[in-house]
DNA sequence: CGTGCAGTTGAGCAAATTCAACGCTTGTGG
DNA sequence: CCACAAGCGTTGAATTTGCTCAACTGCACG
């Protein structure tokens, strides 16, 4: 049973309207990332959706700079996030012709968007660019499994395999800057947001970590995190 | 916190030995999955491993007859089974070099095996072939997703969910054969044996379900079911 | 200086797990 | 052919974990 977090905003009326561009010749980039990043520039307020559930994936996108969840809710409110993308991650990639996951920026946001058939037609020709589209998707798949491998877990395993995956994400060695809610946090752990409130103010007791202000995280002891960390 | 299913037999030392077979070229099969089937065939007995955790990933394989499971063992003990392939089912398909998970025979099962190698020269020459291998991750992507959308629930929705699942991949409208024991499914939903059991008994008392034996479940009220899906 | 949102904390409760016992089926050796 | 052991599944009772409901704090913003 999860949070019915289904009371909150979500600033539509934000619909995409990319301008055609055509994907030149030229020299083919090695990174497909960097094409995309070569694409339209497009800025998302916190909580403003960038693409619904079931509609047409017709794009491709990157975060430059904020950070997107991917969720789903279920009939009766329940949500759960799929994933969080920081700078640098690619998303948007899915099987079908329709979004499995609708997408929100969790803070402001710039993100660099692409249409999926420059790409796709790209990669008809380019076998390199269609390798890459692959690694991609099977990049994303690993992440989900892992995703798995954490919902199975205890609540102070779950949290803590949170904070060393967001660690690992993140420049800084010891500090996380968590861009997300307590709320997002619990819809993607599928806890509450008391428990992960009280496993983070837990750890903090343990020494473990230290919470500088609710979103500023100092792991202190990585190796008992480690240890917790199931 | 789940069942510490480590106790189970493994009839390793099944090593795989395919003989390499050049794929010729000739008029291009339509169907990746197709040509999988072309290649060479073994037998796995029931528990026997088909690969392991961090192996080379290798090949592709395609169950013919039978059912396979993979799965992720914690370092305590827990298991985790992230998917269940029936006949048709293409699996192995993984990001990088090495496999993620073990996969291993549910029940005395057929497979099918062709060299990666052999595929990813295909690809490389084969546009087509390429789009197949990015459409089956997808597809593979796709179903860990729905699987996360399952560990969120309930027990019963979790129990309900996988019934329905089955259901939709089996031959019969009405009736699941299930392949696998009790401890198998509790580790894939992530729930205890005696909760999987008592979730069961509790079904076919509400007349949703029936258990015909243990293992072939008899779905009675499919309307019921659905609303009890979450 | 209030109002509202995000986060924390506490008390009681519900769901699922743990521990334990038992029944049924299957296979095996005497 | 029977007896018995082993594996699988079910059921019951006690326990634990995380959830629900509720109150309260701190902080940002008007």
């Amino acid at each position: 049973m999860l949070s019915p977090a289904a009371i909150r905003v979500s600033n539509a009326g934000n619909a995409i309207k990319v301008p055609e561009r055509q994907t030149e010749a030229g020299p083919v980039p090695q990174a497909l990332s960097d094409t995309i990043e070569t694409g339209v520039q497009m800025s998302f307020a916190r909580n403003a959706e960038i693409y619904g559930e079931n509609e047409p994936a017709d794009y491709l996108y990157k975060v430059i700079s904020g950070a997107v969840r991917t969720y789903k809710v279920l009939a009766d409110g329940r949500r759960q996030i799929g994933a969080f993308y920081l700078p640098g991650d690619v998303f948007g990639l899915e099987s079908g012709e329709h979004h499995v996951f609708s997408a929100e920026a969790v803070i402001d946001s710039k993100i660099a968007v692409i249409r999926r058939s420059a790409v796709m037609g790209l990669a008809a020709r380019d076998n390199d660019v269609a390798r890459q589209l692959w690694v991609l998707t099977s990049r994303e798949l690993r992440r989900v499994q892992d995703h798995i491998m954490l919902l199975i877990k205890t609540a102070q395993e779950r949290v803590v395999g949170f904070l060393l995956e967001m660690s690992a994400r993140m420049p800084s060695e010891t500090q996380i800057e968590l861009p997300m809610s307590r709320q997002d946090i619990a819809d993607y752990l599928g806890l509450t947001i008391e428990t992960v409130s009280r496993t983070l103010t837990q750890l903090e007791d343990s020494a473990a970590i230290e919470l500088a202000t609710s979103r500023r995280v100092l792991l202190r002891d990585r190796i008992a995190l480690r240890r917790l960390n199931g």
